[in-house]
DNA sequence: TCTTGCCCTGAACACCCGTTCAGTTACAAA
DNA sequence: TTTGTAACTGAACGGGTGTTCAGGGCAAGA
């Protein structure tokens, strides 16, 4: 046997992605072999080297899918209007994003150890620049007198860090709907700057 | 050769655990081989079975070690008075003790997927009972009707998110002292909950 | 119909894994 | 000084690792 029916690489590529990334949320990466991962395809080992170069690239391009996507989404949600708008709006925007992506995030953060060193400083760079976005409005806020806050960039990473905990716990399935989440994450958000 | 100068269980015990919970923290459970922890002891990678059962005992008693250590500490620190005092004895007494044992917070959050599943709810069990302290205080501020807190056990969870967040952030050589620190998370949670 | 090349298999490469154990040595108690 | 045992070595076990590659089957274009 050779090449099987019906192969096609628009549809092995994404699936060995799809079966990439859960396979990495639910074990990390360094538990996951390239054979489970192919078998989870239906494939042989080999056949992922179609593909990627290799495991580490696969664990690099699937992070850096998942930072650009944040990115330019989150560009295009939170514009414009005045510091608290643009607040409510990236609280709003980030659990959003964040709710149908547990793995995705998942990922991005535990596994950046496993990066090698060019690899993690392309990912971290990524990371600043989408806390910067929360930053900037703080600053925004803060210049407009609108906002009670000591030092930005502590509470970005408080606020950030706050608000990527809910992928932790939240489960569609719950008492509380995403706008339930969305409204106590915002209320908290508003009163800790101060609004 | 065989038993070496010097060698003693009482030294090399703890030697062992504190060389994995460093390995384990920088690159992962997974990633982390027998051998590597016996070498950064000294040892050959059989001498460890004289401590350990197995590698997965390893890390179970390295995360329990820190839980019930935790729950210890914080029992002893955060004890009686009104709902605020509390309050602000379990954030002070949170962040003073996360800031010194960032490998124990990193593995104790990372590490759960690898644990086998009787002893993930041991220490998921533990990790419940200390959100519990926390929690209710937050039933306890509202009872005493000086918190404005919709759902106590998503603020728990919100709250406790922030407050370990710092662990990924803080460096000691930075700008901020830990009363700094304790004193932006105080005032932030304080605004949150509606003191 | 024939040919080109993409997609995949299956075997192999060299190496690392957790764990076990017979054997050897340093030390403490008698 | 002798003896018992705790502490450790070094080799071995079966199996898994990421990755490469020659070769073969399938599908599409000429």
């Amino acid at each position: 046997m050779a090449r099987t029916q019906g192969s096609h690489s628009e549809i092995t590529g994404p699936r060995i992605r799809a079966a990439a990334l859960k396979l990495f949320a639910a074990h990390g990466y360094a538990a996951v072999s390239m054979r489970q991962i192919a078998r989870e395809v239906g494939l042989q080992a080999g056949a992922l080297y179609n593909y990627t170069p290799d495991k580490q690239d696969l664990l690099f391009s699937l992070m850096k899918a998942h930072m650009d996507e944040l990115l330019s989404a989150c560009a295009s949600h939170v514009t414009s209007g005045d510091a608290t708008t643009r607040l409510k709006n990236f609280v709003d925007f980030h659990i959003q994003f964040h709710m149908g992506r547990a793995d995705e995030i998942f990922i991005a953060y535990m596994e950046l150890r496993n990066l090698s060193p060019e690899n993690f400083e392309t990912i971290e760079a990524l990371r600043r620049a989408y806390e910067d976005t929360l930053g900037a409005i703080l600053e925004a806020g803060l210049a407009e007198g609108v906002f009670d806050v000591p030092d930005p960039k502590v509470t970005t990473r408080a606020l950030i860090a706050m608000l990527t905990g809910i992928t932790t716990w939240y489960r569609p399935d719950g008492y509380l709907s995403p706008a339930d989440v969305s409204e106590i994450y915002w209320n908290m958000t508003r009163k800790a700057v101060g609004v």
